[in-house]
DNA sequence: GATCCTCGAGTTCT
DNA sequence: CTCGAGGATC
């Protein structure tokens, strides 16, 4: 190693270790001068030999280019939510499960303050950052490495001899209360846009697509945990992790604290509820996770929440206001939803002008009337709500409302069935409310995916006589489009190709985007696996679909009854017709499993109900709930019930788990 | 019959 | 995000 190189590293090392004393310790050991003769004698060494820089040298934090757009990246492990709880009770409960799965007297509780900013993720390999990507959806997110790299709390290279092969440190990026007024008082001399809050200040800097902006703009970062590791060796504790990342210089809560039982963690709420106006950063609560690693294991996941951890948030913001109006909106199905309009009020952090009244009962319940001046907050800090109202200062001419008895779009009756909470529109797709709705739906992200038909574009189609159904999407033209007022050539040419390429989709989309009462998603993809075709789908009775797993009587009868509607058929002939097509899943049918149905029952000695589950679905099988004469085989445990007795009864063939086993394996490997 | 869990549907603002 | 309701499980 020559001397140049041994003084550059030196530099690296020394310039990190201050910018992490200055910026994360807050407790700098040398003058700032000294500090910037330092990093411009490494920043010239750089520039006369070019070979000694590197990807964690402190002047590369800003990247030279401003790119395109941003890719999305797969977390190797998904970034979980955690489950909430307000009250006491809640909390209780919580602990209650814990110590009780547990089998412990008093579980200990590794607590942090819950930062009100958005949740990113950086990957160090081999010691060096080489990416930083925002929780997203929680399975993918945005790949923002470079602005994520102009942090300085953020290390670019882990200051350890030996770095694991791979360490994926989590937390909370946000913009602190102080920098964030600075900054609008900055945008304000400038001209500039000014922030609502400090949440979305930090979330528009995350996406600037230049990060010499990104690294102008004040943003902290504290780190929480981890993801994927490789070589990394785990400490047993969420204490001792974050002591940890601590050494790793990373910037962790101060707030961070270790209690026992329900009492600590009630008593750790109080304290950081009365601390937090004083906080350099908002919270909107705290978060208490199992602090022993194994414990957390033994707990488990519900769903895509963690069972060891829960956040306890503080009540949210609630601002008066008054109700102007009280409208109704039609959904898709035609469900006619109540929504108040009520005079601006800036309320958690952003403006809030409407807000749902859901049904005719919550209306009720809450006695709204028009005039009323109501208590609104947002819904776990999203969704307005009206929360209640000042009965005392209701006005004289504030009136009721009053559900309509007729679609105020279509004029068709307004119905509500026994024992429902929703009232709807019987016009069916009479309705132009209901039309445009179905439209939006198929034309979905998630459905057919058709981009640039958002809600102004299907009112203008449907309203012009254009498009009646799905399927007269297919048949529009440039010239017909370029009748359209504000439809440059350009969108029109866009919005062609966008139903041109969703010509070639997947089945399951393809039902998702029918629209079908109480079969979304999830049910429509099981029903694509399930039939794998769209005509068996179509011809199969209720007795077929209710062998479909999720599928029970209600969800049968919506699809039966869609598939028999004879307007339904046409549209789907003619979409087909128009060369709306999806590949066959040939696994599906090819599978060794695939038509076969199970049905398990009492408990197996050695697979638990979803592992057994798991294992026949993946050979192409299904696992029913209930046995019936198409069931091929039932899987029987020890405590076995009633679902043996029917199988008996109908000469099923059963099954003990050696044998599903044993099943599972030659069907696996035929030979 | 009670309870847990998942899915569907409606919703706000930027 | 939240509610309600459908489905599965005990």
């Amino acid at each position: 190693m020559t001397d140049l190189s041994a003084r550059a590293r030196t530099l690296r090392e020394v310039l990190a270790l201050h910018n992490y004393r200055y910026h994360v310790l807050d407790d700098p050991t040398i003058p700032d001068a000294q500090y910037d003769a330092l990093y411009q004698e490494l920043q010239q060494l750089e520039t006369l030999h070019p070979e000694l820089l590197t990807a964690d040298s402190p002047t590369q934090r800003v990247g030279a280019h401003a790119r395109p757009g941003f890719t999305q990246v797969t977390h190797r492990i998904p970034m979980l939510s955690l489950n909430n709880g307000f009250l006491n009770s809640e909390i209780e409960a919580f602990d209650r499960r814990a110590r009780e799965s547990l089998g412990v007297d008093c579980v200990e509780y590794a607590c942090e303050p819950k930062f009100d900013g958005l949740a990113v993720s950086l990957t160090y390999e081999k010691g060096l950052l080489v990416q930083g990507s925002t929780r997203g959806d929680g399975e993918t997110g945005e790949e923002v490495t470079a602005n994520l790299r102009t942090l300085h709390t953020i290390p670019l290279s882990l200051p350890i001899k030996n770095p694991p092969e791979r360490l994926e440190v989590r937390g909370e990026v946000l913009m602190q209360k102080a920098d964030f007024e600075a900054l609008n008082i900055a945008q304000k001399a400038r001209g500039e846009k000014i922030f609502v809050n400090p949440r979305n200040a930090a979330a528009g800097t995350l996406r600037q697509l230049d990060p010499a902006l990104t690294a102008r703009r004040p943003l902290s970062f504290f780190a929480y945990g981890v993801g994927a590791l490789e070589g990394f060796a785990l400490p047993a504790t969420q204490g001792a992790l974050m002591a940890q990342l601590a050494l790793l210089h990373f910037p962790v809560a101060a707030e961070c604290a270790l209690v026992s039982g329900v009492e600590g963690l009630l008593a750790y709420f109080k304290r950081i509820q009365n601390a937090r106006a004083a906080l350099p950063y908002d919270i909107d609560g705290v978060v208490y996770k199992v602090n022993d690693f194994a414990q957390q294991a033994r707990l488990g996941f519900v769903s895509r929440a963690p069972r060891f951890a829960l956040a306890h948030k503080f009540p949210a913001e609630e601002a008066l206001t008054e109700i102007m109006e009280i409208d109704v909106q039609v959904g898709r199905t035609g469900t006619i939803t109540p929504v108040a309009r009520l005079k601006p009020v800036f309320v958690g952090g952003v403006t809030v002008t409407n807000a749902t009244l859901h049904n005719e009962d919550e209306v009720r319940r809450k006695d709204v009337h028009v005039g009323d001046t109501v208590w609104v907050r947002r819904a776990g800090d999203v969704i307005p709500e009206v929360v209640s109202v000042e009965l005392g200062q209701r006005p004289v001419h504030a009136h009721a409302f009053v559900m309509p008895t007729h679609c105020p779009v279509c004029g068709s009756q307004v119905i509500r069935e026994e024992g429902e909470s929703a009232s709807r529109c019987s016009g069916g797709l009479f309705c132009p409310a209901q039309r445009k709705e179905a439209l939006l739906h198929f034309a979905h992200r998630r459905a057919m995916d058709i981009e640039g038909l958002g809600d102004k574009r299907v009112d203008q189609l449907v309203d012009g006589g254009w498009v009646h159904s799905s399927a007269d999407l297919y048949g529009l033209t440039m010239e017909q489009l370029s009748q359209l007022p504000l439809m440059g050539e350009k969108s029109a040419e866009n919005l062609i190709a966008a139903i041109q390429r969703s010509r070639t989709t997947t089945l399951a989309r393809f039902i998702f985007s029918l629209g079908i009462r109480n079969v979304g998603e999830a049910t429509a993809r099981d029903l694509a696996r399930q039939f794998g075709d769209l005509a068996p789908l179509m011809s199969a009775s209720t007795e077929d679909l209710l062998q479909v797993p999720d599928v029970g009587p209600v969800v049968a009868q919506s699809i039966h009854d869609f598939f028999a509607e004879g307007h339904n058929r046409e549209v789907i002939e003619r979409l087909q017709q128009q060369g709306v097509h999806w590949p066959i899943h040939e696994a599906s049918s090819t599978l060794p499993l695939s038509g076969k149905t199970f049905v398990l029952t009492g408990t197996l000695p050695h697979l638990s109900r979803d592992e057994a589950r798991a294992r026949i679905e993946v050979l192409g099988g299904k696992v029913a709930g209930s046995v019936s004469a198409k069931t091929h085989y039932v899987v029987a445990g020890s405590e076995a019930g009633s679902k043996l007795e029917r199988a008996q009864a109908l000469g099923v063939t059963v099954l003990d788990e050696a044998q599903l086993l044993l099943l599972l394996k030659q069907e696996h490997s035929p030979s």
